[in-house]
DNA sequence: CGCAATCTTGACGAAAAAATAATGATTTGA
DNA sequence: TCAAATCATTATTTTTTCGTCAAGATTGCG
């Protein structure tokens, strides 16, 4: 239960253009090296990005990157589920909701925990906005403490 | 963001053991066959929970594998940390909190995104026990409904 | 126009994860 | 004691994911 690379690096990217000032733009090299990946690894996240709309893209000298809508519109449920190889529910229909996809039917105890540990994900990315991820994290950690109100007594390890 | 395939399957193999009559076992065959997975695989799963001591294994004629401890006693959130393969940290010193270890030095926007599900995650975890898992579904739908209290807009689909 | 900077896109290769295979060790019971 | 059943452990193969490459398309500028 850990976000992808590719998930992480596309949202990385994102916050770059977001810390930008109003208007501004990156290229991919920029990005690149801003993150510490390879120009072409950007540009396959960047192209994933702009194909959902999420950032603009102009060709030619003087081109590059700049964000499609304002970081205050911008979910970061919205970008993971762009960023995640939705190829889920392959081995079993927890994911999907499809039936008769597993020997289970689709109907286990696990099933209602798989499904509600998405939600709870999900729940919480959407409270969060790229606008929210930049400079300042103090946003952030008074989101997740207010989620966590009923007990809050694991340490922040690998899950 | 999701459930991996030795996550999902090692607690499944774990809740048909708790599913038993008190102290009933299954051997390896049986498990792999009420899973709909390979004997092989179910053997190198159960082979994982039993070093970290959640079952107990007896080999020969009659062997097979048993809870070790109270299914009451068992929390998902440790389940979870055993099958998951925790090699985190490989990309970025988000996850091991190691610092310098990446361009950021571990300080930038999404760093307490990243610590903060992880948290969300695990918490939500340890409120769940192996035994509730049994049967009844009640209970786990009623813990994600506490944990949701926030807001419960979402549908629960892939993250 | 023609070159250089830049994004686009599909194909390819490397790395990680998962599944399988293979071999070995232990126990039971005839 | 020997054979069958069973778990233990490591190695190999397969699949999936990730990253790179290369050829193409667009734009700006001299």
């Amino acid at each position: 239960m850990k976000i992808s690379a590719q998930e992480e690096y596309g949202l990385r990217c994102l916050v770059q253009l977001a810390a930008l000032p109003e208007g501004g733009s990156l290229t991919l090299p920029q990005i690149a090296e801003l993150e510490g990946i390879s120009t072409a690894n950007a540009g396959k996240l960047m192209w994933l990005l702009n194909k959902a709309g999420f950032v603009h893209s102009t060709r030619g000298t003087k081109g590059g990157y700049s964000l499609e809508r304002p970081a205050e519109d911008i979910r970061l449920s919205e970008i993971i589920k762009v960023l995640d190889e939705d190829v889920l529910g392959k081995h079993c229909g927890s994911y999907t909701g499809v039936r008769d996809s597993c020997v289970h039917n689709g109907d286990c105890g696990i099933r209602p925990v798989i499904i509600g540990l998405h939600a709870l994900v999900e729940n919480a990315l959407s409270q969060i906005t790229l606008a929210q991820l930049v400079g300042s994290e103090r946003s952030v950690d008074a989101m997740f403490n207010r989620v966590h109100s009923i007990h809050r007594t694991v340490e922040p390890q690998g899950v």
